[in-house]
DNA sequence: CGCGCACACTTGCAAAAAGCAAGTGTGCTG
DNA sequence: CAGCACACTTGCTTTTTGCAAGTGTGCGCG
């Protein structure tokens, strides 16, 4: 059941993983949801607060709520809030994990490549 | 865009998240880490297990060697094999944590948005 | 009632990244 | 020396991203 995804061919492999990026893998995506982590957000807090172009933004919020990551909460008048669904909330595990990952963790076993300085957004 | 930061300003957040995404937020960086999980490989196999435009591989593995996630083995000759370094191994965790929400869990309480059948490469 | 304002988006267009196909250089191997 | 496998490049098209400005809607106020 859904085991392999091409099977008995030479062809590219389909991973969850793949499945996953499908999903939270554009280019705010993910940022949006680390946000929504926090409570329920309307669209002008998540764009002062991440800094996403507000078309980029309208765009993954309706991909995201398509995609069963978050809903839109009607708030008063023409307002609205953004919030997680249980199945946006489960983000919650991949999006440390990848904080753990990008902090520089002293007293580890540095090695690898010495750290390059960067200076732009996402990507 | 915001370059260098925001400190100290009513302006975006800067998180670690975003830091992470720097590194292998890019269209095929965590499908390329995620095969060579398996141990060293070459360029042609990272190339036909993923599906990945030629041009497009190149570039990921010259930004992942930079940003020290991986390295380049010299083998016999002319070839060569991309290994992940501690840091790119590293990645392990991120990468199942979100292979796990990616995998449709059986007998779990089905919420948030009804599941739409997809056929195409990631993105 | 009409005006201005905040909020939540659209729209139009330019720049950057991704994708496809074909080509290049290098070192065997026959 | 021709042919081949491997590891990339190069040239061009398509898609995505980003910026700036515009649209619609519902108050709050004079």
């Amino acid at each position: 059941m859904t085991a392999g995804g091409d099977p008995a061919a030479g062809g590219p492999e389909w991973s969850d993983l793949a499945a996953a990026l499908e999903v939270v893998g554009a280019r705010w995506a993910l940022l949006i949801v680390e946000q929504l982590l926090d409570g329920p957000q309307r669209y002008g807090d998540l764009q002062r607060r991440l800094g996403v172009p507000t078309n980029i933004l309208a765009t993954r919020l309706r991909e995201l709520q398509e995609a069963g990551v978050l809903r839109r909460l009607p708030l008063h008048h023409n307002t609205r809030a953004y919030a997680l669904t249980a199945r946006g909330a489960a983000l919650r595990e991949p999006i440390e994990a990848l904080r753990r990952w990008a902090t520089p963790r002293s007293g580890g076993p540095g090695e690898g490549a010495p750290p390059a300085p960067r200076a732009s957004p996402p990507r």
